[in-house]
DNA sequence: GATGAATGAGCCTTCATTCAT
DNA sequence: GATGAATGAAGGCTCATTCAT
C-alpha cells in the first residue's frame, strides 16, 4: 500500500527543492509536481508540510550514520577507522549532493529546536558526533592521538569536512577530498613522536 | 529620517527572533512586538521582510569582516595574525550571539541565491575568507605555512571556528576557545621544521 | 478547468456589489459572501481583484457588443438598424441594470488609463462607438441623416440612451424608451426634406 | 484662520489626482505632496478623506450650478436661455477640464448613495436638471419646445453635453461645441412649425 | 498652525490542508 | 488510492489618521 516507491519518489524530489529554497520558498504545490503526483498524495504520506521536510533531512542523515558506524567498525586502527568515516560522509554527499546544503542549514539551527522534529534531528546529530569522538578517544588511548576535548574535536573534524565540501569544486575528487581533511585534521592530533 | 536608533533597535529585535525561528516562523508582528514598535514602523525602516532579515546578516557579516580586516593589519608575523582574526570571529560571536546561527543557516545556503539579497551575501562572505586566504598566502612565502589549496584551508579554518563556537559552551572563554582552533589548525599547516 | 459555472456565479456576484459600491468599498471576503464560495476560490479563477473587476466590466461590454454587431445586420435601413442597436442597448440594460452603473463610471475614466486594463477598456468601448457610427455614415451616403461629426454624433446616442436610462423609472417600458431616444435623435440627423 | 487659499491649494491638488485616478488609488500622502503640505495639514481643512473627495466635487458643482441659474436668469428667450446654460457647461468645463471625469464619474454613481455625502450629491445634481427642467417647460408651454418628459430630456441634455465633451477634441471650441449640442437637441425639441 | 514619524486596524493574497469524486 | 478544486486561517503589507514636536 502507498508504495513506497511514491513515497521515496516524492522524498527525492523535496531533498532537490528544499536543497534550493528555504522551507517557507517552498511549496506542496512545487514538491507535488515534481514528483509528479497530486497535492492530496503527498498527504497519505506524510501527515504535513513539516514531516515530510524532516524525512528528508532524517532520511538523509540515518543513512549517513548508518555508513559511518559501518566504516568505523570495517577497520581497527584509529587513523584507518577515522579515514573510513571521512570518506564515508564525503562519498555520501558526492552521491547525495542535494542533502548537503539541507542537513548544513539544519545543523546551524540544531538545539534551537523546540519541535519534537527539530530535537530528534539533534539527537541524530549528537549520535554522528559521538561515533567520531569515540574513534577519537579510542585513538588517545591507544597513543595515536592527542585528545582533549573529543566532543569538541570531533566536531572541529565534521566542520572541516563540511567546509571542504562547500569548497567549490576545484575538480578534487573524493580521495584527494579525503586526504586533505585527514591530514589537516591528523597533523593536529597526531602524536608527533617525531618532534623532540 | 525616522531616527536610526529605531532602526538599530528593530535590527536587534528580529535578529534574537531569527537565531531561534526559522524565517518563515518569525512574524513580522512579533519583531514589532518585540521591538516595541508598531508593525506599520517596520517597513518605514525596511521594504519587506526579506529586506529586514538580510539587513540582519549583512549589518553582522559586515562588522565581523572589517574587524577582521583590521586585525590582520595590527600584526605582521602570519602566526599572530591568524590568531587576531581568529580572535576576532570568536569575540564577535561571543559578543553577538544572536548573530552565530543566523550566519550559519545562511552560509550555508550560499550560492544558492538568486536573488539578490543572496548574492550579495554571498559575495560579502567570499570578502571574509580572501581575507583569510591572503593571511595564508603571505605565511607561505614566509615559509611558516605549508599552503597549498589558500582558499579551502581559509575555508576549512572557517570551519573549525563554527565548529567550536557550536559546541555547547563546556565552561571554555574566548581565549581558550582561540587556543584550540589555532592550534588544531596551526599543527597543521605549520612547517615542522623539526622532523627530520 | 474549475468549472466556469462557478466563475459566472463569482462575476455575478462582484457585478451586484460593483455596481452599488466604489472599487474599495467591496472587500474580496464581500464578493465571496455574495457568490457562497470561500475567499481562495476566487483568486483560482481571477489573479487579483482588479482582474476581477475588469472581467466584470469586460463580460459586460463585449455581450453588448455583440448584441449591437448582431443588431446592425439584422436590417438594411439605417433608421431600422438604429432602432434595432438602441433596442439593444436599452434591452440589454434592462435585463443586466447591474451593469449599468458599473459601465458608465468606467466611461468616465476611460482614457484615463495607465493599467493595461483601463486601455483594454477603451478599446471596447471605441469599438462599440465605431458601430454606432459606420450606420450613421451609412445613413448619411443613402441621404437619411446629415451626419457631420460621425463620431461625436455617435458618443452624443449613446450620451442620450445613457441619460434615458439613467432617468428614474417613469413607469417606462423598454420600446417606448427606444422611442424617445430615436425620435429625440432623429428629428435632429433626420433629413426634413420637408423644410425648405 | 487655516488660510482659505490653503484649502483651495489642496482642492486643487486633490481635485488633479481624483481626476485621474480611481479614489482608492489617491493617497493623502499624493495630495499632500501634489498640494505641498504636511500630511497632518489635510485634516486641519478636511475631517477625512471621504470628505475631502466630496468638498472637490460639491465645489465644482456648486460653482457651476450657480452659473447655470445666472445664465437662465440672463436671458427670457427659452432657446437663448438653453444656449446660455449649455454654453455655461461647456465653458465651466473647458476652464475646469479637472472636474469633467471627476463628476462624470459621481453622476454614474449618483442614487448609489447611502452615505449622506452621496446623498448630498445626488440633490445638487437634481437641482442641474431641474433647472434645465424649468427653463424646458418654460419653452413649452411657450409654444417654442415640444417637450413630453420634462425632467427626462432635460437629462438627455446633460447626456448629450457630457458625450460632445467626452469626445476627443476635433480642434472644435467653446462655441463650435454648443452650436453641436444645441443643434442636435433643439432641432428634436423645436416645433417645426415649418413642417406642413 | 504645520509637520511627518508612528500607529494599528483592515484588507488582499497565499498556501497548507481537506474531501468529494 | 489518487486527484485537484475548494477552503479559510493566517500573515504581509498598506495607508488613513493621530499627535508629539
Amino acid at each position: 500500500m502507498k508504495s513506497p516507491d511514491r513515497r521515496a519518489q516524492i522524498l527525492a524530489a523535496a531533498a532537490r527543492l528544499f536543497e534550493q529554497r528555504r522551507f517557507d520558498e517552498v511549496l506542496m504545490e512545487d514538491i507535488a509536481k515534481a514528483a509528479r503526483v497530486a497535492k492530496g498524495t503527498l498527504y497519505s504520506h506524510f501527515s504535513d508540510k513539516e514531516e515530510l521536510y524532516f524525512d528528508v533531512v532524517f532520511g538523509a542523515i540515518c543513512r549517513l550514520n548508518a555508513q559511518l558506524v559501518q566504516e568505523a567498525a570495517e577497520a581497527t586502527d584509529p587513523a584507518d577507522q577515522l579515514r573510513g568515516m571521512i570518506h564515508a560522509i564525503v562519498a555520501f554527499f558526492a552521491d547525495n549532493r542535494v542533502f548537503f546544503r539541507l542537513m548544513a542549514a539544519e545543523d546551524a539551527r540544531s538545539a534551537t529546536g523546540r519541535s519534537d522534529h527539530r530535537r530528534r534531528w539533534t539527537r541524530q546529530r549528537h549520535e554522528q558526533t559521538h561515533a567520531i569522538a569515540e574513534v577519537l578517544e579510542a585513538g588517545a588511548e591507544a597513543g595515536v592521538f592527542r585528545i582533549r576535548h573529543a566532543n569538541m574535536q570531533a566536531e572541529i573534524l565534521r566542520g572541516m569536512v563540511r567546509s571542504v565540501l562547500m569548497s567549490p569544486a576545484e575538480g578534487l575528487g573524493v580521495d584527494e577530498r579525503v586526504d586533505i581533511i585527514l591530514k589537516s585534521f591528523l597533523e593536529g592530533v597526531h602524536n608527533p613522536s617525531t618532534s623532540p
